[in-house]
DNA sequence: AACGCCAATGTAATCGTTTGCAGTAATTAA
DNA sequence: TTAATTACTGCAAACGATTACATTGGCGTT
């Protein structure tokens, strides 16, 4: 009692309010949250001496009472990619206008990193979690067992997950066919790390549009990148380096970061990019935009991802829905660029 | 009292983790948090029944009870930009480090959405502020009086501010003494909004290195792109449709959006980087490598900026500094690749 | 034996906000 | 006139963790 008017954040807090009202902070509370449960008079009172004084209610007094702390937590693989750092804007936008506010933390790819931002965020009591999982998300989410959770952009495999996705094998197979529409036979892919649905599913709509094209699918025109540069790099490097007669003429990469590897493993074997090779990415940037010449791609609606895992989550925590699987896909982009043309004639 | 048994969260507090190690709740927490104001004994049993309940401490409790959250609020210009998302990352590493939380907030330059961030911000009780400023940030700050601040990568004009930056004036004269290096004399320049603190010395640095060369300052070589990617683009379309005597030979761009935009009216004017003008942009990115011919830039260790603003922060925070300004310039690096050559022969 | 001291623990107040309950006054119904 | 209802308001108990203060018992000193 000693110290009440000295806090530590000079805070003004209710108590301040009501005093200088002359009310009770039972009341000035209400009147700032439940304006009905108030008399007009008392209420243009308190906001007054709110005003007056500053006061600006503290979250964490009133996440403690209540339980909801207006926070959510984000974990996204790497805010330097691109399409991620969009994801997260989404997520963002959609948190501020429902006036939550956001955790955000990057995996990095690390299954560990993953882990220990569940456990920086747990404290923190987040409502909700949106998060781009990793390998080892399947474990690392036991650490927040009943926090209503978005897995964005992939699926950890987990069972009654919600879901926000782009429809990675028809992203996929339209590319392809574009490819095999142009005339190519010999069609290649880098793909990566298999522990990652959407790796999966690239790959999975690569075998569907050359099934369905009739043209056999060869094992050895399929390389892993890891989803790293360097990864793409050396792949095209072997897949380039084969005898002209066995050379892929178009290939097709899995994700963003192998991409660049993959055109400069291009460039510095002295090919042209579409008369030597044809190369479609997934995922748009402003690089495969720039790039000469200008990169053909899977582009995502990475902005509309985010805020729409965002929308879904806060929707849970609104209405007490029940804790159904849900799973949303979104259709992806192909947008022909200067890096496709059909096969030299041989 | 009635409910006491059936918590929200179905949280396990430290009261429950007491009971089971028969001890007050007290010494419970001493037990976690001061480990030696309890007995060894005493101590083991308390931890071994909050592995056994899987306790994890309620921030918001901890944080209301003693003032501090634990977290720290950081608004950046624009998670899009790879500079910024840089700085974003460095400083949520350095904060890992430490075991804060990073609340992050985009700007998008606006300073309305500055305003609108530092007021989510503040009722989260962040103990510390990093914040690219807008132009409004001198009034947008007054919101958060007391809250340690440190200015990161331009300086809002605020007397007594903690800033972290880099040396633009000494990147910048590095770039343009390169330039006359290889024989340039008509050297053009792009800047930004000279309400922030880079533009302003990114052009003095300009001005400074002209001048030391003996070639006279021209206005109407220096035109403004207003920070952003269209900006760029229409200001060197100006520029490089001047009659070819009075073309700029080189252009130096003052940030990473314009030079885009710069890069693109030049090839859609069909001017040849760098036999017609010679191009260096600030900021180093992606695009800007892969880019052909790959520009050269200024490149800022934006990491290391971000990473050095979070420890001063943190260090504000820790040791009870004096409130004193603080000033860290960090140096640029100037790369040198292929958008620079020497001006034609004519 | 009497005293003081220290270590270990418990009691209870506190952080700022919310909310169930109870109380008061004013209004309406009977 | 009395009872019942309504509309405001205040009291006080939470939320979970921390910590000043009080208490206990054990030890050493004189």
């Amino acid at each position: 009692m000693i110290l009440k008017g000295c806090n530590r954040f000079q805070m003004i807090g209710l108590e301040a309010v009501a005093k200088l009202a002359q009310v009770s902070s039972a009341t000035a509370s209400r009147a700032l949250s439940r304006p009905d449960k108030v008399a007009l008079e008392t209420r243009t009172r308190v906001l007054q001496a709110a005003e007056e004084l500053g006061y600006q209610p503290n979250h964490l007094a009133s996440g403690l009472r209540k339980g909801k702390s207006r926070t959510i937590g984000v974990i996204i693989s790497d805010i330097l990619n691109p399409g991620q750092a969009m994801l997260a804007k989404g997520i963002q936008d959609a948190a501020a206008k429902s006036d939550y506010t956001v955790f955000l933390f990057n995996s990095d790819e690390e299954s560990d990193k993953e882990r220990r931002a569940l456990e920086s965020l747990r404290g923190h009591m987040p409502q909700g979690l949106i998060v781009v999982p990793t390998p080892g998300a399947k474990t690392n989410l036991k650490l927040v067992p009943n926090l209503p959770t978005i897995e964005l952009d992939r699926a950890s495999g987990l069972k009654n997950a919600h879901t926000v996705m782009v429809d990675n094998i028809g992203g996929t197979t339209t590319a392809i066919n574009h490819l095999i529409g142009l005339g190519h036979k010999r069609i290649a892919m880098i793909v990566g790390d298999f522990a990652i649905s959407t790796a999966v599913e690239r790959h999975q709509g690569y075998r569907e549009a050359l099934e369905h094209a009739g043209i056999p699918y060869r094992e050895d025109l399929v390389l892993a990148g890891h989803h790293r540069e360097d990864g793409g790099r050396t792949a095209a490097h072997k897949l380039l380096s084969k005898p002209l007669k066995q050379r892929p003429t178009a290939l097709f990469v899995g994700n963003n970061e192998m991409t660049i590897g993959a055109v400069l493993a291009t460039r510095a074997l002295g090919l042209s990019i579409p008369e030597d090779i044809s190369i479609v990415g997934f995922d748009d940037s402003r690089w495969a935009m720039t790039l000469h010449p200008a990169l053909s791609v899977v582009s995502q609606p990475a902005y509309d991802l985010g805020y729409l895992a965002c929308e879904t989550l806060l929707g849970l925590l609104e209405r007490h829905k029940p804790p159904n699987a849900s799973s949303v896909r979104l259709a992806t982009n192909f947008i022909s660029r200067e890096s496709t043309a059909p096969p030299r004639k041989t």
